[in-house]
DNA sequence: TTCCTTGTCGCCCGG
DNA sequence: CGACAAGGAA
């Protein structure tokens, strides 16, 4: 009678009722996973076994703890927001929040984004004098974050050689720098979390009673600390332990670079006691042919726990292969394929196009733009890194706390006001002398400098920021978080500055989208304070794009496609050295991860699927020539289907000897006048155009490269051969056409 | 101090 | 190719 439990096979149904005992269950691409999860969710506890109380359920992504609630949500009528679902991450920011003293943080200890994390550390560099050669910074900061996600502190790690050495020491003065700043890194949310539950005995003792019943969801891309985080909350070997109830699938492990372990996998059996692992082996979302082609690739990896996806519909259409010339060809091979998908009533949404890696996109946005087909890009860069967010939070952090002084170098001269890098090392001084934060040192410095009358002038330099600051802290007083970002957007300048900033416009509508976040983060959160919502912008960095739900081809790389399906996609530049990807040759089992990740592509198709490929690439800003990816050759030939051009050879791709000069002014000059098509300066009745051999009477030859202007203020850039770069106005200059 | 040009270096994935 | 830092000119 239980309606939730309707339609599901058997293999779904037994992991759903399993009794309170830990479980593995080894689900494929498809076999309805996510439905199994939360279907147990609310199994547990419509039938009583558990209160939402006691539920602890852990994602890796945002999205997927959003589904997670929604679906439960709408198979059970209770209050979702007490539930303890989310990313581990997430959850763990909770608890630290909740403890921050027993943990050791401020109150409103602020949460580093990596591109934060990556400023404190070159900030650092700068402060002891470690060139970024001898130590490069993003080598650092993949250091610190793989020992911590190990679970080590600079203590624990070993090091045999004096970079690693050196690296250890760094790692230990990074460490007294966030504490001492209150801030903390992504790893850090774990760790600090993890060892927290460690030493206070009383505080993992409560979370244990409280918590009977935890769900993982992609176990297979836990890493250790995570792993170990479980097995703390869970008590595991106690009479008392709690339930664990883990989902994976080895196939789908794409995530080793960022510690990632399948290891856990087999460990959790051994470690958790694990009588019974169950497989979902039925896919419900691709026909035969996609799925035989996906097995017999998977099937060249070693060591799997093995599992052979299957369904009950037919073998459907072959997979289409392309082989295209150049990238170019490749893309507009894509578009006249999608046109006729389009034609056939394929929803624009419901096609995916895929790729390694981000780059790859702009090639195929340039075709999707000109045959005028919508879509959306994921990925990429998102909302709360964008740059005029970065300076917008970092007013809000300021606001939260004045002692952040990684917000304030952000924004004490942004907008600019007269305070140089010589102003802010004065600061730097000061604050150092007196061991206080840079907020006071700019308070004491402006607290003795003499009144300005003028009122222009006043608003300038280090006095000028410090009215800034005190005047919109004020202003922010027990106003609603909305509000509050919308008084902070207009008295610190920003909207301002991009409101006269060239380019600025979706600048401006960015900022104004982080009213709206505000807004809608006020509505769901049960605490809608400044410091809460910070926390929250740093751990989702956003999926806010403006245009979500709308009638649009979906382009993302093959990682963010996990968990998701299209009728129809397309998988392209699958090519040695991009998939698999060049990198993967130095990585221990490089070769079996690429492998796992094409087979997580391969399996997001429902329908039809596409892989194609092309001889030559524009990369690194250079041409490259490269041989079809060898995971071509792992696909059984009787399933594919080779596909031939259409398409008339367009004259424009031809590779012409063209001088490299011009063809980088061209794209220049498409890159800086958006709206317009063509590069041609009327003036004085002559045609002037970029790429135009010109010559100048004192000058000499040279060639048009850029403009800007119009009428009697239009400017050429020229590029003489003997002289170089000139910027000449076009009424004196007397140019001539060569 | 600020803006602009030039040069260098990286270019894969998420919270 | 594009982001970003460094260096030079106003």
């Amino acid at each position: 009678m239980s309606s939730i439990l309707a339609g599901l096979n058997p293999e779904q149904l037994e992991a759903i009722t399993l009794p309170h005992q830990s479980a593995l269950v080894l689900a494929g691409a498809g076999s309805g996973k996510t439905r199994v999860l939360t279907t147990r969710i609310a199994h547990l506890i419509q039938s009583g076994q558990v209160s939402p109380h006691g539920i602890l359920a852990v994602t890796f992504t945002n999205k997927a703890s959003k589904e997670m609630l929604t679906r439960i949500s709408t198979m059970l009528p209770i209050n979702i927001r007490g539930m303890w679902i989310g990313t581990f991450h997430g959850l763990c920011n909770r608890m630290l929040r909740s403890h921050y003293q027993e943990a050791g943080l401020p109150q409103a200890f602020q949460i580093l984004d990596v591109a934060d994390q990556l400023a404190v550390i070159k900030r650092l560099q700068k402060n002891l004098s470690i060139s970024d050669k001898d130590m490069p910074p993003r080598q650092v900061q993949w250091f610190i974050n793989n020992a911590k996600e190990e679970g080590q502190r600079a203590s624990n790690v070993e090091s045999h050689d004096s970079f690693t050495r050196k690296l250890v020491e760094f790692y230990q003065t990074y460490e007294q720098q966030c504490n001492k700043d209150g801030i903390v890194d992504f790893p850090e949310l774990l760790l600090r979390c993890y060892e927290l539950l460690i030493r206070n005995e009383v505080l993992c003792n409560h979370y244990r009673e409280r918590f009977s019943h935890i769900l993982v969801d992609e176990f297979q891309d836990t890493n250790r600390l995570q792993y170990k985080w479980l097995r703390i909350l869970s008590n595991v070997g106690s009479s008392t332990t709690a339930a664990v109830f883990v989902v994976g699938d080895d196939d789908q492990s794409i995530y080793a670079f960022r510690g990632a372990n399948t290891g856990n996998m087999q460990e959790f059996e051994h470690d958790f006691n694990v009588s019974k692992v169950i497989k979902l082996e039925q896919n419900y979302r691709s026909h035969g042919n996609i799925l035989d082609a996906a097995n017999a690739l998977i099937q060249h990896n070693d060591g799997r726990l093995g599992k052979n996806l299957w369904t009950s519909e037919g073998s459907g259409e072959p997979i289409r292969v392309y082989n295209a010339p150049t990238d170019f060809d490749e893309a507009s091979f894509i578009v006249e394929e999608i046109k006729s998908l389009r034609d056939e009533g394929v929803d624009l949404s419901q096609i995916a196009l895929l790729y390694r890696s981000n780059a790859q996109s702009r090639v195929l946005e340039h075709s999707l733009f000109n045959a005028a087909l919508p879509y959306r890009v994921y990925g990429g860069m998102r909302f709360f890194e964008r740059l005029e967010i970065k300076h917008a939070l970092a007013y809000l952090r300021l606001i939260a706390n004045p002692d952040d002084d990684n917000a304030l170098l952000r924004i004490i001269n942004f907008p600019t006001r007269g305070i140089g890098a010589r102003g802010v090392e004065q600061l730097q001084d000061e604050a150092r002398l007196d061991g206080s934060s840079l907020w006071s040192a700019a308070l004491k410095k402006s607290s003795n400098a003499p009144i300005i009358q003028d009122p222009e002038k006043a608003k300038r330099g280090v006095g000028g920021f410090v009215a800034l600051m005190t005047t919109m802290r004020q202003a922010c007083e027990n106003l609603p978080l909305p509000q509050t970002v919308e008084q902070m957007l207009s008295l610190s300048g920003l909207l301002g500055y991009y409101h006269v900033e060239r380019e600025g416009a979706d600048r401006v509508e960015n900022l104004n989208e982080l009213i709206n976040a505000a807004t809608s983060f006020v509505h769901e959160a049960d605490d809608d304070s400044l410091t809460t919502f910070l926390a929250h912008a740093s751990l989702e960095a956003g999926d806010y794009q403006t245009d979500t739900g709308k009638e649009a081809l979906q382009l993302m790389t093959v990682h963010s496609a996990k968990g998701l399906e299209f009728h129809s996609v397309f998988l392209t530049g699958l090519e040695e050295g991009l998939f698999p990807h060049e990198n993967s040759r130095n990585e221990t089992n490089g070769q079996e991860e690429e492998r796992r990740l094409m087979y997580v592509a391969m399996t997001r198709a429902c329908r039809r699927l596409y892989l194609s490929f092309s001889q030559s690439r524009m990369l690194h800003g250079q041409t490259r020539y490269n041989v079809p990816s060898r995971f071509l050759d792992e696909i059984p030939e009787n399933l594919m289907k080779w596909l031939q051009s259409t398409q008339k050879i367009d004259v424009r791709h031809f590779k012409s000897s063209v001088d490299k000069r011009f063809k980088n002014t061209v794209s220049q000059s498409l890159g800086n006048t958006k709206s317009r098509i063509s590069g041609s300066i009327n003036a004085q009745e002559t045609q002037w155009h970029i790429g135009q051999n010109v010559a100048h009477n004192k000058f000499g030859s040279g060639v048009i490269i850029n403009y800007e202007g119009q009428g009697n203020d239009a400017r050429v850039q020229v590029n003489f051969d003997r002289v170089g770069m000139k910027w000449l106005l076009l009424e004196y200059a007397k140019l001539t056409s060569a």
